[in-house]
RNA sequence: GCGGGCGUAGCGUAGUGGUUAACGCGUCUGGUUGUGGCCCAGAAGAUCGCGGGUUCGAACCCCGCCGCUCGCCCCA
């Protein structure tokens, strides 16, 4: 052994004892977004650099530091997805989809790279959950998006999070609080920390986010976008908040609320674990982006939708307590201990199988003891044992392993049918 | 990208300069002629994350790298 490997930084192995909880992930996605008629949408793993470039904003952190972009032999710009929604926008726009019934819905799952320093809960692959609405500008359609995904949390058991709603009014007068903004920090400029003296140039609204004590006593003071939205943007914000609050979600307003991504306007929103208040402690989160498609070169189609990662969902989930039993392995375990019985005891199992019963077959160099711990350690509710007599009266042992052991022996070909009638009693 | 903590068999840990690195769980094999779970016995499994340095001697001290982790930036 000269070279060992391991996975990739910021990557991980799902090994099987956590694959329930991504089981119940994926079962519960599939319901959820049949009771809001979404249907299922996959997009590649890559796609042409352009389309995060123009769709993200080439100033978002996202596009401009943690992009996985490369060449590749033919000299295409191509990137691994960092985020879902312009991907689909790009599919929507080339399939046509305007010409659909609106408004279109759609969900994926779909890993997401980003190279980034790795954190738990932060991964440079992570597989999200995103749902997009294109083709209304109803409110209620902001509204929905967010029940669906505080309806998928629940299913998982997850409690303890909150909805944070926010609103980043329409794009021009966004510009213009946004120069409001900047004229009320430019006095204090030298002030602020570092970040903050970067963020005034390069993304304004995340000047209210900051945690820096020297920046906090400028924060309070700052004229804050929710207290001044457009009249249209403000009638929109409060059918959100009163569809939200009548069906019992807790949303609270937070009027600092700023998203990564350059297109949204109107509705933002996260979904946050109250007992943590990390960046990396957001489960769900999104908003409306009405102006994308033509940022994408389409036509005007305004749009809804959120990315949720299923990574921190199953950690929410086990914080929550949330724990499955063991799956056994089998229903049944052949112990093969005949001389030169091999194709009989194939033929069984495969019979087995084909009754819808899961079946294993033991090691037949192996001692018999050795087979039955195997057995035992399969969780399997039968053992079946071929051994010289077994074979020699064409029949098999079987064995329940449930209880005290109890054994019968029964015609081999009549082995399928008692293992089914057992199971189902 | 910046700062802190950590890294010993598959997993969880003990060992903090001096003989063949210890324990629990797990794995494998046995406990007489063909039988599991409990118990008992035995075995396999670790170049002490990797590389370099200090030293007569390093898992233990120093440096670099890799990985994990916590905080920041930012995102899911």
């Amino acid at each position: 052994m000269t070279t060992r490997f391991q996975a990739p930084r910021g990557t991980q192995d799902v090994l099987p004892e956590l694959q329930p909880y991504w089981q119940a992930v994926n079962d519960a996605i599939r319901v959820v977004t049949r009771l809001h008629g979404f249907r299922r949408i996959d997009t590649p793993a890559f796609e042409y650099a352009g389309v995060f470039e123009k769709g993200s904003g080439e100033t978002t952190d996202i596009v401009e530091k943690e992009m996985y972009a490369f060449e590749d032999r033919g000299g295409e710009k191509l990137a691994l997805t960092p985020e879902g929604t312009p991907a689909i926008c790009r599919a929507y726009l080339e399939h046509g989809m305007a010409s659909w019934p609106q408004p279109v819905r759609l969900y994926t799952t779909h890993h997401m790279f980003r190279y980034d320093r790795p954190q738990k809960g932060r991964y440079r692959q992570h597989t999200q959950f995103d749902c997009e609405i294109f083709g209304s500008t109803e409110a209620m359609v902001d509204a929905e998006v967010i029940a669906l995904l505080w309806r998928l949390y629940g299913m998982l058991g997850i409690t303890g999070i909150s909805v944070r709603l926010g609103s980043l009014d329409d794009i021009t007068p966004r510009r213009e609080y946004i120069e409001r903004l900047k004229d009320y920090y430019r006095p204090h400029l030298e002030r602020l920390s570092e970040d903050s003296q970067r963020r005034f140039e390069r993304n304004p609204l995340r000047l209210l986010d900051s945690k820096d004590e020297r920046d906090l006593s400028f924060k309070e003071n700052a004229p804050k976008l929710i207290e001044q939205l457009s009249p249209g943007a403000q009638a929109h914000h409060e059918v959100v908040l009163a569809a939200l609050e009548s069906t019992e979600i807790p949303v609270t307003i937070d009027p600092l609320l700023v998203r990564g991504l350059d297109y949204y306007n109107r509705t933002v929103f996260e979904i946050v674990p109250d007992a943590d208040a990390r960046a990396q402690g957001t489960i769900g989160g999104g908003g409306r982006y009405d102006g994308l498609m033509e940022i994408l070169g389409g036509p005007p189609t305004p749009g809804m939708g959120f990315g949720s990662g299923i990574e921190r969902m199953i950690l929410e989930m086990q914080r929550c307590g949330v724990v499955f039993d063991a799956a056994s392995a089998a229903d049944v375990y052949i112990v093969n201990k005949a001389e030169g019985a091999s194709a009989a005891v194939f033929a069984l199992a495969s019979r087995l199988r084909s009754a819808g019963i899961a079946s294993i077959v033991g090691e037949s160099a192996k001692s018999m003891k050795a087979q039955m711990r195997g057995a035992n350690a399969s969780s399997a509710r039968f053992a079946v044992i071929i051994g010289e007599d077994e074979l020699a009266g064409g029949n098999g042992m079987i064995k329940d392993l449930s209880g005290g052991g109890d054994q019968e022996n029964v015609d081999l070909a009549r082995i399928p049918l008692v293992i089914a009638g057992k199971l189902r009693g």
